[in-house]
DNA sequence: ATTATTTCACTGCAACTGTATAGAAATGGA
DNA sequence: TCCATTTCTATACAGTTGCAGTGAAATAAT
């Protein structure tokens, strides 16, 4: 019955997340949101409920495929794991690897003004969940290593994740997604320590 | 023979620089701007020549600030001074310690849209003064230890920047300024232990 | 007091914002 | 073919943006 859609949904869903990892929330207005994802003004409203629903929808989005991309292997691992997880913010074909850097790092810092709760509800469970993942491969790595280890997983997880974050602005800053590599490898050094041979 | 301004110049440039800190650059108007500051619409423009102009001026106010507030010590000083840096950046009452995170990763991030070389290169200048700082900090630590020092001067001082912004983007995610404390305490425990007793 | 100069408050402007609405176009069943 | 339903394009709308212009107010030297 109904005239079939003029564009695929999970297609648009995908430039809109990159429309917005590169120019921000407040930048893109809806006209170039539209020459940008193949949608039409009325499939932004009618779909995803206006400019802000579509902008959460790619949060979503973003947030699925890091944590099963890059995240995942972590809950089965340990400090390898998550070694692998810094270097892959600084490896080119990365999904947590960008020239603008990171757009739950990008919201973080927009949204201050814009003060959505569901906005800032999105960007807190995805640090909430990444620091998850570091608890979780740490305490794996400690139930591996015994009581020797030298490291307390909870405040070490803790720490990571402002580092996570320090390594995607500062690509972002520099326009180059390897920018960060210096820290990654302090912190892949750090960490390599906690793991005695 | 002109007529008294109903400002005070530096007074303006400082509410303007709060102002800016939480808000961002797009998203705060020139009415509101006025409201903040105090100043009046024909000022804004004769006197900073526009919004951007007053944008420029509060950074270098920020970075004037910041660099003889917190960075300065560094100069003539050791590990101890960069220890004491971090710790400033979640010590409430420090410059370089904000709820609002830090005026210039805020730039860095909201300026790839805005595109102007002249902000660019205001946050470029700020970062490349920090890691200056580092690097004097750490080239007097090792001529002080000899050359036995375990690490690499300007390989350390170029992981500690992205340190710095993440400890900041943290802050203002959690519009907390003593969020990035557990990434200050493991950074400072790290530059601790390359100073032997 | 007159004058020249500067700063002020106020209004106007064109461009843009996100959203809403209206009518045309497409679709598949009756 | 006609119809019900959905999606499309196009226009309209009220609100905001940064900036420019205009005349009044203030100031200090003449």
């Amino acid at each position: 019955m109904p005239r079939q859609k003029s564009y695929d949904r999970q297609n648009a869903i995908t430039k809109a997340c990159n429309a917005f990892w590169e120019h921000g929330f407040q930048s893109l207005g809806v006209r170039e949101l539209e020459r940008l994802t193949g949608l039409n003004q009325f499939a932004i409203r009618s779909e995803f409920g206006g400019k802000e629903g579509l902008y959460l929808e790619t949060l979503n989005y973003y947030c699925d495929a890091a944590i099963s991309a890059e995240m995942a292997p972590m809950k089965q691992g340990g400090i390898p794991e998550i070694v692998s997880f810094f270097k892959g913010l600084v490896t080119p074909g990365s999904m947590t690897s960008s020239d603008y850097g990171c757009l739950i790092v990008n919201t973080g810092i927009e949204n201050a003004r814009i003060q959505s709760p569901r906005l800032e509800n999105a960007v807190r469970s995805y640090w909430n969940t990444l620091e998850d993942h570091f608890l979780i491969a740490l305490e794996n790595e400690q139930a591996e290593q015994g009581e020797g280890a030298a490291f307390t997983p909870h405040i070490l997880a803790a720490s990571l994740v402002p580092a996570v974050m320090g390594i995607h602005a500062h690509n972002r800053s520099h326009r180059d997604q390897t920018a960060g590599r210096p820290l990654v490898d302090l912190i892949c050094s750090i960490l390599s320590g906690y793991r005695p041979l």
